[in-house]
DNA sequence: CATGAATGAGCATTCATTCAT
DNA sequence: AATGAATGAATGCTCATTCAT
């Protein structure tokens, strides 16, 4: 059966008509089961981050997880389905905090900032950033990965800036309207940081925030100088 | 059998015109090496791209080279030694047309606008696109090619770039002068280029051209107009 | 599938008096586990002796021993591990016999004489006696068994001799005091009958005992006749 | 270079009716031939003594002998060829000096320390004493060469010791006749002197001449007290 | 459900041997 | 004869996956 994405525990119980013991002992042991469950998946991520889905070892994992190796197939397939759903669980809430719709009478360019931020606080800062970077790595070698990756974050990330760009050149706010064809120009210096970090933070460490100011001066004109 | 890219050995000869029977032969032989070396550094290139360092097989790489599974280790100590090899010898050259001093009276844009082509032609449309997401892909496992990526390219570009920014700013050409401050900003919608048609190219392929020319927009003024 | 001479495992209980079935099954993976081991062990001994260390291969100690080759590295970390367990733990038990003491009022002779016995039966006459063979051939590519061999087995043999001998001396039972300088000297026909066994066995076989009788003879002087 | 032990060498020219120069030419040749032959010999000798002959690689061979590894198979018909010529002409001389027929009137036991004095000299200090250890180690996995050591060396070496055992007793000078049908055990000390050379030099030097000494004073009653 | 011992296909690497030059 | 690049079979070791307990 395929991984389930993000949802139905093994062992969950929604009918509510038993009595108060098993129940709690049910909902102890599934308790437990999710709690093995994330436990091999944040024991994951930190592998397949640290060696590449290849050179991970799901040996690793389940020492990290504190499980027996066979548990891991208790939950998942495979190794390539714990890797999908990993990088799938850690993509899908990259994409909410980008898409509400633009409130009226805020600047775009405030929006778009404060969105950069949250990018950023959430994701740049954070375990999420491996995970960038190894779809980035292994996403060629994961076609379907890369399809989840495009249609759950990419696309409606995209399709979201196009948006807020819209608003943005309607209201005159932007520097250059053809920046709307371009939605991608204004996440590349992020990915390019993400990029970056991974590989030069040691010799040349990039002061993110203040790139992206710099590079929303370019897109919207200097702060507070329409 | 595959023609092996840029590979030329010094000394080989091809052209048959020896006085010396001997040196002929020679030649020949180190002809022959020096094929054998390409056509397993071309394979081996192919091999690691498509499946990633840990995932390639030395033997996928001897059959497509044409040789046995022996003579990669007559050419390269092991593995990793064929994987150094490639990415260095495909990244060094990468730099050249970057960093020639900017010529006097030229706009600089102009410049920038030339080695974006440059670029496009020679890396982005090429096999050194595929090595430049190999190196983002398995960089941060060899940490020693990473940093030689850093001297050997990215130092050095980040360099040339601020070089022709100041250059623009000095002549009043530059759009927004904190860019000097973060000539990754120039390359960083390349960077996303090579990535985004590594994972996503069939769902959604991207016009560098035009994009670039956008964004040379954004960091010059409108082109021909100041 | 062959029985692993001398290989019962501490905690291994093959009588079936337990009280608790999840003992019993503990009991029986431990066997399992232990009588694995042991084959393998078994196994490795016969490979290496038929072939020395560097020619045995694994793939044929674990079909002779019945398991996977895998299996072989879940009790040794690799070949060499391997190797020098099973000469440890064969070397070790040969000591024993002859550290006793010599109780008083026995002639050293006759004490000299059973060690002699013990190990022609329980050395020479079994499997051990490859060992030793084993040791003489690999012990100089192996200097840490030389060593383990000479701390756990020689140096306490010799001890042991060089205190027989000087009790025989301190009798006048010796017809040589300066033997007890050399007590190497009471082994040497012991070691050279080993060594002749496994070479020219088919050619010229050897009477150990009576030849070891005619050494005695000559160190404590003729049976029976001061 | 070392004249050549005991053989015919390709290229060889015996007929003598050549002009002087070609044979002076072909002298040349052939000598040269030798000298690469026996630095091969020499070079293997050192390469599976230091390894024994499973691990010894020819490769190592060669460069040591300082010829390419071709070469080798010039002269040996493969890798075993080359062990077991190397084994034969060194063990063929071992037997010389001990094989001459005891001049009458000379006390045996002088004989015999003469003989043991030579063996020392000539073997035990000596690359010899290597090959010994070559011959103990790997004879059980060369049926043939220990066959060959048993006839050109052993055989003749124990009829050498029983015939002088036997004119001691004849003469009375044995301390124990029984010795005449054991000769192994006048040279049994020798072995074991080597074989504990090889193997625990680093924690006890023995003194092999005192320890001799001994052993003769054991198999002929006291020196210069008959 | 959980375990972890067992499995065996898979892979990097070595090295004796060959043969074109 | 000599060379040494090329070969490819052989082998030690790994690790995803299974299954008896």
């Amino acid at each position: 059966p395929a991984a389930p994405p993000g949802s139905r525990r093994p062992g969950s119980n929604p009918s509510g008509s038993n009595p108060a013991g098993s129940e709690r002992q049910a909902n102890n042991r599934a308790e437990k089961s999710a709690g093995r469950r994330s436990a091999i998946v944040a024991a994951a991520l930190q592998e397949f981050c640290a060696r590449g889905y290849a050179a991970a070892r799901l040996d690793d994992v389940a020492r990290r997880a504190g499980v027996a190796k066979g548990t891991i197939y208790l939950h998942f397939r495979d190794k390539e389905a714990l890797f999908q759903e990993i990088v799938r669980t850690m993509l899908a809430p990259m994409i909410s905090a980008i898409e509400q719709a633009p409130p009226p009478g805020v600047p775009i360019r405030a929006l778009v900032q404060q969105r950069v931020e949250v990018f950023i606080r959430e994701v740049y800062a954070t375990e999420r950033c491996d995970v960038l970077r190894l779809v980035m790595a292994e996403g060629p070698r994961f076609p379907e990965l890369a399809e989840f990756h495009y249609r759950t974050v990419v696309a409606r990330a995209i399709a979201a800036i196009r948006a807020l760009l819209e608003a943005a050149a309607a209201r005159g706010e932007l520097a250059h309207a053809e920046l709307v064809g371009f939605p991608q120009l204004v996440v590349a210096p992020l990915l390019m940081s993400v990029v970056w970090n991974g590989l030069f933070e040691r010799f040349a460490p990039l002061d993110v925030t203040a790139l992206m100011r710099t590079h929303l001066d370019m897109l919207f004109g200097k702060e507070g100088a329409p």
